[in-house]
DNA sequence: AACATTTTTTTGGACGCCGAAATAAAACAA
DNA sequence: TTGTTTTATTTCGGCGTCCAAAAAAATGTT
């Protein structure tokens, strides 16, 4: 209960409600806005024609819902959605191996793809914002969109963003630290900017794609060639004070555990992680230090089947995993108590594997009472599931930052009123 | 963003933001408040003189702000205040050796206290709280307050409390489990009431106390019988989903560690509470089972002295607490990037012992950016912070729940509309 | 063609905020 | 003492947004 409230923020409110509205169910009749707002009919009528008159929705054109309709009685509906050019956003993905980028419309509708393959672990920290920058223009050149018609970027990297800052404070995917990104783009494109961390994103998604099952309190943990979490709290993507993630890839298991890329020992990633799992079956875990290279899709498939043929070492392997993943996962239901744990990416396929030992740790360390009220699900995940909740989360900052206002002519004449 | 805006709305959460200010400033003019809220001077006129017909606030009489004003020119102030009369609220604290009450006016003056000493632990579940109910009319009868004056009552018990249910799911204090409470004083005494976990109130208690301090994201330790945690995210009091406290000390620490009250095997309270650190320094942790009895003040002070003389066994008690509190805070810290770690409770008394050790921990456990940007304080706690902060969590809700929402007459004027 | 039914728009009233002007209550100055 | 200045508070008229009720629109039914 921060702010004063006024018709100001009356009208930014029920406008930033409609909107999401639209965006959890699509397009729908006035009627039913009405229902799912609490809005009066008459406000919807007069809300939804200011939205239309600013070009943010639009009423669908005559073919909608074909059989869909059983020629009802009455005046019929009719459908509005966002308008797809009411504005675009790019989401970039940023691996070890390469940058992947999407550029969607006011929908969320994907509209051009690409990908480039760059070894950014070398790469120039001061040049990296303008090879960000560059790969956008590129994008936009493709489906000739004008760069002002973009209204945000999102950015996604695997380890700890600052988004306030906009700089990437550690990440796997870089030997320097603290690279500034969200700057470059911001100066070079004019587009406003945001870095945040991919599991993140992933659990941003996950809202986007199911808000009654996701809404209330999760973690959702990715797992592959690192460890990632993103929190989910009260319905809302949980950023710390400086915009980072729970990096419960790097929170510790065991003291004196093997080395992680981060430098410490005993990290949950030090287990689960891809090249962990490679560390413990080849056998010298304890001195080996982690790699940094990308790990080769095979080596991890001959991994996984060397394991189910039952080999001790690479069963082994599994099982220290499925071990640090319980008693992390009990740490975090003993301080959160999540009604839901959504474990997700490549890592998952082997959870047959991991399971019974993850089970296990669980049931030791954590009161039963606790972990009773907990779900635990294994999402197959859409690889796409980073770039949708990057673009998700751009479109929602779009409508709440920028749509909910209300046109500019108002807002001009509120400045002009101050000279 | 799920509620309706209506005037309905703007008038509720103007009042709420002026009672807000009130709150955390305590007495203010007109012209403050509007400073304070953002509104304007017409605004609060209007506000305030309606609050004061409600009966929620007065204007303060002629005896105040004596030396402080320093002889202003122009028509001088008129503070104004919370009508102590306006709503009185009962806090209990559930200890294993007892009961303590206090009775707190509409300014959260407490007006009475009561201590009653009763073993909680072999109380009969059915029959606990019909004995808060009389011991809280014993309470009301000692300064003639009659129980209707009473807005709410607050219950802070150790360990994890449901507080949609009203029950105590599981606490040291208590040999039985899922205890009802909140059931037998709405019943017995027509009072809403409120079960919550003692570390959250203390939590509570920081924020209400030192807002700029503790309102954004921090972690509140208590450590002494037990091991406690309170949460603060983006200023307010974490309850999870079912109302439960994070219970840091019942996560996990170590596999296979000494055994915990819970019945697990090394919870961080199992190295970290009183009779966790008796334990170790008679040597034989591994086996010895947790005691169930409060342990005597003397016996800590004893062992306190034991180690600050050098004798080994005591002072590896404290170096083994301090390592499970490093890496459970550095736990903490991966998950969260906490701004703020504030240790409390009279277990803070032997710190010296034990921050040696903690810093290590924490040094190991984390990586360096992270932990660089927590503040870590100790608090000489005062001992009534649990009172003071369910006391304040209960006159904010009052003012949330029935101030906000404007007089009765007003409301009855909506019901009837419907007849 | 008249009626029924459902959706959407229009109209008029209420509420709460705000700016500007008016009023109140003091200190200061002559 | 009386007027002037200063600061706090209240009053008044206007504005924006909501809502309920009535009207209009658009279609099916008889």
């Amino acid at each position: 209960m921060r702010e004063k409230a006024d018709s100001d923020l009356v009208r930014r409110q029920n406008r930033l409600l409609l909107m999401e509205a639209l965006r959890q169910h699509g397009a729908m009749a006035r009627v039913d806005m009405g229902r799912y707002t609490g809005l009066s009919p008459a406000s919807i009528t007069s809300i939804s024609s200011q939205l239309i008159t600013d070009g943010i929705l639009e009423e669908a054109s005559a073919q909608q819902a074909p059989a869909e309709a059983p020629l009802r009685r009455g005046r019929p509906t009719t459908q509005i959605d966002f308008n797809p050019k009411s504005a675009h956003v790019v989401a970039v993905k940023v691996s070890i191996d390469g940058l992947e980028l999407a550029l969607a419309d006011g929908r969320g509708a994907i509209l051009a793809r690409r990908t480039s393959r760059t070894a950014t672990y070398d790469a120039d920290p001061a040049a990296f914002g303008k090879l960000v920058a560059d790969e956008i223009t590129a994008l936009l050149n493709k489906v000739r969109i004008p760069t002002r018609r973009v209204a945000r970027v999102g950015i996604a990297v695997q380890g700890v963003a600052d988004s306030q800052a906009g700089t990437v404070v550690w990440s796997p995917a870089f030997r320097g630290r603290n690279i500034s990104v969200s700057a470059a783009i911001e100066e070079l494109l004019g587009i406003p900017c945001r870095v945040a961390n991919d599991a993140n994103m992933i659990a941003e998604g996950l809202i986007g794609s199911d808000r009654a099952r996701y809404g209330g309190t999760a973690a959702v943990v990715f797992m592959g060639y690192g460890v990632g979490m993103g929190l989910i709290i009260n319905g809302q993507v949980y950023h710390g004070p400086t915009g980072a993630a729970a990096e419960f890839g790097h929170m510790n298991h065991l003291p004196d555990g093997p080395l992680c890329r981060c430098g410490r020992r005993g990290c949950v990633e030090a287990y689960v992680a891809d090249y962990s799992l490679l560390r413990w079956a080849s056998g010298n875990a304890a001195t080996q230090a982690p790699s940094s290279n990308a790990i080769p899709h095979e080596d991890m498939l001959a991994l996984e089947a060397a394991a189910a043929r039952g080999e001790p070492a690479a069963a082994s392997a599994y099982a220290k995993a499925g071990e640090a993943l319980g008693f992390g996962l009990a740490r975090i239901i003993a301080i959160l108590t999540p009604s839901r744990i959504v474990l997700a990416g490549p890592g998952t396929r082997a959870m047959a594997l991991i399971r019974p030992h993850l089970d296990r740790a669980l049931e030791a360390g954590v009161v039963d009472e606790l972990r009773r009220n907990v779900e635990i699900e294994v999402v197959p995940i859409a690889t796409d599931m980073i770039i949708k909740g990057t673009i998700d989360r751009a479109l929602r900052h779009v409508d709440r930052e920028i749509f909910a206002h209300g046109p500019l002519v108002r807002r001009a004449r509120e400045l002009e009123d101050i000279a």
